[in-house]
RNA sequence: UGGGGUAUCGCCAAGCGGUAAGGCACGGGACUUUGACUCCCGCAUUCGUAGGUUCAAAUCCUGCUACCCCAG
């Protein structure tokens, strides 16, 4: 009987996947991990209650049930780079390191030396294959699929895991749960950094970035208000900016940042022109196989700039260590230091980082794509 | 100091005798395994201030105060 090790968040989600492995005859063994310590700001610990339910859940489903710590590897190979890219200004996603460092890689290994044949998790993403090849689907709802946080595995990564309630939809996750009486079959889902959860974001970043002051400024340098430090911002946010009244009275984007003078730069309206954009250039480009082309051969393909965000129609390019694209369709607001994660259908390609993006092609790519 | 004008929510701004629009900001919620966006709800018993007229005033009258403009 083989092995596999369930990563249990202490949601529904991974509570169904250890439920389904079990009724397929699967040794499974339910592992809780605990990568971040700090109480919320209301005094709460959710792991506490996360922690109690796996204990329950697998009591439930009659598996063993451990807890491993590895908040010295995500202090190391999550957070630190997550500062890091604050630091400069940009807006990092630690949850497709967490996966690419954590879930997948320290979990990976430690299932491995419980004797197991693979792992799992509750994402809603589906393993294919292609000529014996491990293939990452999306999710079967498209309301959830979390293929856009699975990017960054490599095939030697995604061989090894399964994905049990990846092709169900969340109403029959959470029925499932019910049927069998699990006891977070209502449990709520769960937001904010993985591990780290809900916050208020920018007294979060409070704690580890220092303050500081500075202007905001329209394109033009009119000066518009103060912002608390670069950091906390991000471009396209609205929310925040204290900027009432001024101009037309219609609302206020954050549209860049210029870490030099460290101002903030702002525009009024949801159809301002410097809040769009066609063309990205993404650095660190990771392939779930070979890359789709070749280098320097332009390639139709989906992205998505942000999670939850529909396919966008788009030309990519690969050009060294770098990728970029071209979008059919105006993008809002993407941001340096964001995922740019391609598509070919269901299936996932890989992706990279947002460095810059701008309505002009860079000059790498000027002329390189199909006239549309 | 004369002459004129304006004073309504943190900001902008409707209102012109009948019992305080709207926008932005802000707060709360929904959505959401990043950050954002979006959506919903809330947000002046009170109209610079003190009196007066009237059944009834933010709206009319008078005094005072503040600011702006023009004279000087």
């Amino acid at each position: 009987m083989e092995r596999i090790v369930v990563g249990m968040s202490g949601g529904v989600d991974s509570s169904v996947a250890a439920l389904l492995l079990k009724r397929q005859g699967y040794d499974v063994v339910g592992v809780f991990m605990k990568n971040w310590d700090e109480q919320d700001e209301n005094g709460e610990c959710t792991a506490t209650q996360d922690w109690h339910d796996v204990q329950e859940v697998c009591g439930l489903l009659d598996i063993p049930c451990y807890a491993v710590n590895f908040q010295k590897e995500y202090q190391d190979r999550v957070f630190a780079q997550f500062l890091e890219e604050y630091r400069r200004g940009r807006t990092p996603n630690p949850d497709v390191l967490c996966n690419r460092e954590i879930k997948f890689k320290a979990f990976l290994d430690f299932a491995m030396k419980l004797g197991a044949g693979g792992m799992a998790t509750g994402h809603f993403v589906r393993r294919g294959q292609r000529e014996g090849r491990p293939l990452l689907l999306k999710g079967g709802d498209p309301a959830k699929d979390q293929s856009y946080f699975l990017y960054m595995l490599k095939e030697a990564q995604l061989e090894r895991a399964l994905f049990p309630v990846g092709d169900m939809t969340k109403a029959q996750v959470r029925q499932v749960a019910q049927e069998a009486g699990l006891p977070v079959s209502r449990k709520k889902d769960s937001t904010g950094i993985c591990f780290i959860g809900e916050r208020n974001f920018r007294r979060f970043l409070q704690g580890y970035l220092p303050l500081r002051e500075g202007e905001m400024r329209t394109l033009e340098g009119q000066v518009v208000g103060r912002h608390q430090g670069l950091a906390y911002y991000t471009l396209g946010q609205r929310r925040g900016l204290g900027i009432g009244g001024a101009g037309d009275g219609r609302r206020w984007f954050v549209i860049g940042k210029d870490l030099g003078r460290n101002v903030l730069l702002v525009a009024q309206g949801e159809d301002h022109p410097a809040l769009y954009s066609r063309y990205v250039r993404a650095s660190q480009p990771t392939w779930i196989g070979e890359p789709p082309a070749g280098e320097g051969v332009p390639f139709r393909c989906g992205v998505k700039f942000r999670y939850r965000q529909g396919d966008q129609p788009a030309w990519a390019v690969r050009l060294g260590e770098e990728i970029f694209l071209r979008a059919d369709g105006l993008q809002r607001a993407v941001t340096p230091g964001q995922s740019a994660v391609l598509y070919a259908g269901e299936a996932c390609l890989g992706g990279g980082i947002a460095e810059e993006a701008g309505p002009e092609p860079m000059a790498q790519v000027d002329g390189i794509f199909p006239e549309a």
